[in-house]
DNA sequence: AACACGACCTGGTAGC
DNA sequence: TGCTACCAGGTCGTGT
């Protein structure tokens, strides 16, 4: 589920529903693994009864702004999803935390695996925090082309890998990477130094391409509250397709691994 | 600095 | 049907 696209339609979703300002009655952390190594009973008497200022994503990572000068620091990981609810009782198996808002409506956060983690920092601290250590927003203006050539052009590492890593560009995981790179037309082990000027002004534009794409259908996709909308997710190229035909060349998508994750890609249409 | 790899977790599914 | 093995959209810590 989450890159960037889909943590942009979990907080816009949340930001529809109309969680800012609302005051937090009640917090609870189901899963104390989740806060670690913070003590869930702190966190959660520091945030009962404060008011939800505002929601704030930066890559992948949710902010919640609260008005006691802390913020809490959402990050789904894997499976992780964040989403208001009509009803505070609402609690389904994999319910890892909930917030009750004043007036009887709610928030979850649902994570099957339980790898998301929720922590709460000042938000002062936690905004240095992530101007350090997460890259320029693909979709903003200090997205430039000479941005991301000099980035890239430092940096010896496989395209893939320069492109899942948060600090030089944030939000893309290995779903749109692949797809990314696809468009570009660029071999996913091909080190990043070594792409030619105007592959790199292509993956650019491709990077842009696929985050607004995607952050469309991640949209529809969420437009009910809560719940996945069946047929308006991105379409991938390459992405799970191994062996099926190129949507270009109709050669068969291959499959390998690079650092520890699938990667997919046409051999054929992306050349060293 | 860069890389590989295990850890963190649960659930779905391909294959026997 | 039931079991096993492997796979999964992310990140961090450790060791080489």
């Amino acid at each position: 589920m989450p890159e960037l696209p889909e943590v942009e339609a979990v907080c816009r979703n949340l930001r529809a529903a109309g969680v800012e300002g609302l005051s937090i009655v009640r917090f609870r952390i189901e899963r104390p693994g989740i806060a670690r190594p913070q003590e869930v009973g702190d966190v959660e008497a520091a945030v009962s009864g404060c008011r939800l200022l505002r929601v704030e994503r930066r890559g992948k990572n949710i902010l919640l702004h609260l008005s006691n000068g802390q913020s809490l620091h959402v990050h789904l990981r894997m499976t992780g999803n964040l989403y208001p609810v009509p009803d505070p009782r609402f609690r389904p198996m994999a319910t890892r935390a909930w917030w009750e808002f004043d007036g009887g409506r709610g928030m979850l956060f649902e994570d099957s695996r339980a790898l998301g983690r929720i922590h709460l920092y000042p938000t002062a601290e936690l905004t240095a925090r992530m101007d350090e250590q997460i890259g320029v927003e693909p979709l903003d203006g200090a997205f430039t082309t000479q941005f991301f050539v000099q980035q890239a052009k430092r940096s010896g590492r496989p395209a893939k890998l320069f492109l899942m890593d948060q600090h030089p560009v944030a939000g893309l995981g290995n779903i749109y990477a692949a797809e990314a790179l696809f468009r570009a037309r660029i071999h996913p082990e091909v080190p990043m130094k070594r792409v030619s000027k105007p592959r790199l002004l292509a993956l650019h534009g491709a990077i842009v391409q696929v985050m607004r794409e995607a952050v469309d259908s991640a949209a529809l996709a969420y437009a009910e509250p809560g719940r996945f909308v069946e047929g308006e997710s991105f379409p991938c190229a390459v992405y799970d397709r191994e062996q099926e035909p190129c949507t270009i060349c109709e050669r068969p998508i291959r499959r390998i691994t690079q650092g520890g994750r699938s990667t997919y890609y046409c051999p054929a249409c992306q050349r060293r």
